[in-house]
DNA sequence: GCTGGCACTCCGACCGTGCGAGTGCCAGCA
DNA sequence: TGCTGGCACTCGCACGGTCGGAGTGCCAGC
């Protein structure tokens, strides 16, 4: 029908102008910006319809109309077109990027990029430790009784433990650790390492066994368990700027949450790479982020996303240039990870 | 004379009730809430002196006085007695920072930790590289041509860097590099890592002579430069808080400013350990923090400061009493990170 | 099914007033 | 000489009423 057809129409309208102005807009000033080719009666009653439907409300009587949650998700599935970066954005993307020395600085970099060029809040997950292999391991010893144990990953990760053994250790013992560690780990995923621990035992030569159990479960215990997936986050400034207006007044509950990170790293690792996952006000369970939105990815390569990144808003956002934005930042990172 | 001393109570008590109330302090709230033994006629007269020396201020006529930045300097100089801890939070401080596993989460309790007793924004340094030793290097073979280079400092920090060799090498020639890297470096303070590269460089074998200097190279390059510093933030919720009063409105540059780190690091890298140092509003020379005052300590060994770590407010802040948890934090992390 | 017109609603900006807190000054007192 | 109570004055701010404009819903006409 022609008729939904133009309704839906208004409702992108009716998006688009609030996000730039954050007024409430309302039927005369819509007829005005677009063309609609209707008067601005018409769009009154197609507006009184979108009202029945819970795709917009007016926060008081005679004021415009603004988007609810309802509304935008109807708008990301099927209003909007995912606008294509300018050459000089993705110029930028390069440049940003270019040049970092390490996991740190890229991720630093990333969310830096991330925040500018979306003007929210930007966060970034480390590479996953559970979807990452095991590159190399290395036993130091820091004294008598005590070993650290450094573990770094293919996606350039580097995670270390401070063990404390039953007996003293000499240096050789320790080197011997090394090379059976070395082997019996190196190239295996982290999620699978456990597997390997019963060989290790076994195959280890008995003046080592205790040793070798000993550093085998802390390994397993404090790195494989996912506890300890970091985040970056960036951009805060943007939250305090305009944005506050947004938030009915206070920022606060907000920040917390993000400086808590357990709740944005749970939403943010629910992701696959290459498609971009928004989350609107309500949809989002957690109290302190039902008047935000997440739009979040996964970089890496297609088959084995490493971490989530993404950004925190007001649910009032450009989704069409964050989404894209998100997309490309993550598929820069990927590229960047895959190559080192 | 008792007669100034009297003034400089008059001041004690407007810097509390002020800091307490955040409203202007008038006389007669002050004869009220202090036993100053005087009538509300004559501590105006000592306000008016205390207004021409430039120590208190009136937002407009007819409002009460306001300490002004030099007013809070001679308060934390002469006025306050550092407050000490209670013993809820001493024990506070050991619970929250015990059960630590590696340096990361040390410093990422640490500066919860000082969010939330002083409900500022806290920083935390990590321990400077340059004043730290090598504890152990690794070098690990990524690929053919390429060698990251792992660093572990005595104070428990781990930096890594990629080397691309201008050859293929093998992995006889990465065990050898290991060992006489480690001998050369193993206990050599970072900024007296220079002196020992021609030193090595004679000793190396003739055939690894290159790849020596190519890794000694970056090395000093990239970590001896103090130039990744790294900062821990915590608590920007905070000043989101009641305190965005404190910041004339708006607190995103402050926020800015701290996401940019150099500028506080720089602040905070110039302390001794012990000696608490507070930089009030003015005197900090960053426009962005002219309406704030940081609160710095160095942490570390005595004789040997790691860092520094601190927090940042509003002028209007409880000075003894966010002094006293600075100084508390810092020592006990020292203790901690002089253990591990 | 669209359109112009019309009556109605209601928020928010504007303005004027009054109150209260706080001040400075002065004359009197120890 | 220094403190005190009293008094007139100032000024910001909260309060309450008014007014205009933007926006709506409804209705009759095309």
């Amino acid at each position: 029908m022609a008729h939904d057809e133009r309704r839906l129409e208004v409702l992108r309208a009716i998006v688009q102008d609030y996000v730039s102005t954050n007024d409430p807009v309302g039927s005369k000033a819509l007829a005005d910006r677009h063309d609609l080719g209707v008067s601005p009666a018409t769009i009154r009653n197609d507006m009184a319809v979108l009202e029945e439907q819970g795709y917009i409300t007016q926060p008081h009587t005679s004021a415009g109309r603004v988007p609810t949650d309802k509304g935008y998700r109807l708008f990301v599935d099927r209003l909007s077109a995912v606008k294509p970066l300018s050459v000089a954005e993705r110029r930028a993307i390069e440049r940003f990027l270019d040049g970092a020395v390490d996991l740190h600085d890229v991720l630093g970099r990333t969310v830096r990029l991330l925040a500018q060029l979306t003007r929210q809040v930007a966060v970034v997950q480390y590479p996953t430790l559970s979807r990452s292999a095991v590159r190399h391991l290395e036993v130091v010893q820091v004294s008598a009784a005590r070993l650290m144990l450094v573990l770094i990953t293919d996606t350039g990760r580097v995670e270390q433990r401070v063990v404390d053994c039953p007996a003293d250790i000499d240096a050789g013992a320790v080197a011997e650790l090394r090379t059976l560690l070395n082997s019996a780990f190196t190239g295996v995923k982290l999620t699978e390492a456990g597997d390997k621990v019963p060989d290790l035992l076994e195959t280890a030569p008995a003046h080592l066994r205790g040793l070798v159990a000993t550093v085998s479960s802390t390994l397993l215990e404090t790195l494989v368990e996912p506890s300890e997936d970091r985040l970056v986050i960036g951009g805060t400034a943007n939250l305090a700027r305009g944005n506050a207006l947004d938030f009915q007044g206070t920022v606060s509950p907000l920040l917390e949450a993000l400086e808590e990170q357990v709740v944005v790293l749970r939403l943010i690792s629910e992701v696959d790479a290459g498609t971009v996952l928004v989350r609107i006000g309500e949809e989002n369970a957690h109290e302190a982020l039902t008047g935000a939105s997440l739009v979040t990815v996964g970089y890496g390569s297609a088959d084995r996303a490493l971490g989530g990144l993404g950004i925190v808003g007001p649910t009032r956002m450009d989704y069409p240039t964050n989404m894209a934005a998100v997309r490309a930042v993550a598929r820069y990172v990927g590229q960047i990870l895959a190559e080192s």
